[in-house]
DNA sequence: CCCCATGGTTCAAGATTATTGAACTGTTGT
DNA sequence: ACAACAGTTCAATAATCTTGAACCATGGGG
């Protein structure tokens, strides 16, 4: 299963803006924006959401090309596609993302929440 | 009638990603980009929208903080809240409008569209 | 001054889009 | 083989966009 991942030369700025201007989107890229791959309820953790909405929201990420999903065991492990974005797009998902930062100097304090270390 | 215009300090990130993520409202912050002030129907031109839908998408803009409107003589006209924006979130703008500069070369070859030269 | 044309707004209705529970697919561990 | 688990898909409900009609304010003629 595969996905639907759009190549590079495809991302357009109308759906990754639009994917970044939901909340709940915008805080999964933030929690994926270490660099790391995490899985889906990894990176959506926090959020209250039904996993449906999750998965929804995921997919909006993923066909707008922000994020790439990559199926390993029974986990989905998500990434945002940096070298991509910031080839197509210079700057524009680090502004995004210092601005994220700055509003909102959260720490969230989670404690033992199934670690998909895999 | 003066709007509902955000104060600099209350502008978030959220809102103004959501007002840039829809293509309308993108093209209108394009053409209002060149640090010019325009009537709300020389904004949106080229546009092919309803007046009041338009008038929502100028109100999405300007709750967001992204412009600001002041009416003179019988026109609202529009600006966008460059120093303000760039003072938040910086480098924001700029990476979005040079991304869609060149996601979009579109010279819209407006003719004699009514002039708002007050 | 009165009237009307004009630029935008507001309101209520119908048309997209987001959220969610239930049912499903695939993978892992036992 | 089976149960448990991570995510997906589907259909129904809730929320948001779009639009025409009615409206407000301003400015320009008679």
């Amino acid at each position: 299963m595969c996905f639907n991942h759009p190549p590079a030369s495809e991302i357009r700025l109308e759906r990754v803006l639009y994917a970044l201007g939901d909340p709940i989107r915008l805080k999964i890229v933030e929690s994926l924006e270490k660099g790391v791959e995490l899985a889906c309820s990894a990176a959506s953790c926090g959020l209250d959401l039904a996993k449906s909405t999750q998965s929804y929201h995921f997919r909006i990420l993923r066909e707008a090309g922000v994020i790439r999903t990559r199926k390993s065991g029974i986990y989905y492990m998500n990434s945002v596609r940096r070298e991509e974005l910031d080839a197509r797009f210079p700057g524009l998902l680090d502004a995004v993302l210092a601005a994220a930062a700055k509003g909102c100097p959260n720490a969230a304090p989670m404690a033992g929440t199934h670690p998909p270390v895999k």
